[in-house]
DNA sequence: AAGGCGGTCAACCGCCTCGTC
DNA sequence: GGACGAGGCGGTTGACCGCCT
């Protein structure tokens, strides 16, 4: 016998959760914050259990959070982390806070992985082990009709809850009488703003990579010598060579700001 | 028109970690 | 130091949607 799931009591509820459902939760974290999720069911009267509860809020209700549009920057933070530090999502998206370890999760599984298999199958093919122009079926592809609703144009992306988390934002800037959520708001904001710039200014990741010279194997604008190597020795594929000197001289650093 | 199929993503499951007693 | 509970995390599932035939 495995051990016993925590929410299969009688009488908790599971599946999509409802505008209704979200706005109970919604007003009570606004009265009482996050946190303490143990007693969110009972003091709300939802029929969720307590993990319910604190998953629907961080991953969806959560002020601050960005959904959809993933930006070739972020697709190359992630494309990066994950090639360094593998599937540790929390890790991941602790670099990217607008976005939540479930979503980043999901457009790895959903996006990035399979870029990333074209990409490790065209360095594996023999006719383009050494070009430097990569395949145009990776970068030239027209994107599926989906693709592009989902990923060009946000607005079809929003949602209901969606709303509601915009509500909240402005609800989270409004409110200077609870100071518990302002101080939230206060530290969302500001790990967003400091990371974020920290991200910008060191990685500088669009004029360094963008996922068009990533595809193109033009990762290196600003350094012919190191294209002159990474024509000299295939062992290691572009994209290898890639991850090895952005984490070692840029990576390291923001680990090491971030710690000190 | 409708059924099949694949892609997407919200939500669940269960293991792990950490804090408290 | 061990037991226990709460929260965190990564893997997986299943519902939904749009496209294709």
């Amino acid at each position: 016998m495995g051990r016993p799931p925590c929410c299969d009591k009688v009488g908790i509820k599971k599946g999509p959760w409802t505008p209704e459902e979200d706005i109970i939760l919604v007003t009570y974290i606004q009265e009482h914050g996050p946190g303490n999720w143990r007693s969110v069911p009972t003091n709300t009267g939802l029929l969720r259990c307590s993990k319910s509860c604190r998953l629907r809020w961080t991953n969806y209700l959560r002020p601050g959070i960005k959904r959809g549009n993933f930006t070739p920057h972020e697709e190359g933070m992630i494309v990066h982390l994950q090639a360094l530090w593998g599937n540790k999502w929390a890790a991941i998206a602790s670099y990217l806070p607008q976005r939540t370890d479930n979503d980043i999760k999901n457009y790895w599984n959903t996006h990035l992985k399979k870029k990333m298999k074209k990409l490790q199958a065209a360095f594996d093919s023999p006719t383009d082990h050494h070009s430097t122009t990569y395949p145009q079926s990776i970068s030239k592809a027209p994107l599926s009709k989906s693709y592009e609703n989902t990923h060009q144009n946000p607005n079809i992306y929003a949602s209901s809850t969606q709303n509601i988390s915009r509500l909240l934002e402005g609800w989270m800037i409004s409110s200077a009488s609870h100071k518990k959520q302002e101080t939230n708001k206060d530290c969302i904001n500001g790990v967003v703003e400091s990371v974020d710039l920290e991200l910008e200014s060191v990685l500088a990741f669009d004029n360094v990579c963008s996922w068009d010279k990533i595809l193109s194997g033009d990762c290196y604008p600003k350094d012919d010598e190191r294209k002159l190597q990474k024509q000299e020795s295939p062992t290691l594929t572009f994209f290898d060579r890639w991850l090895l000197d952005e984490s070692a001289s840029q990576l390291e650093g923001v680990i090491e700001q971030q710690v000190n």
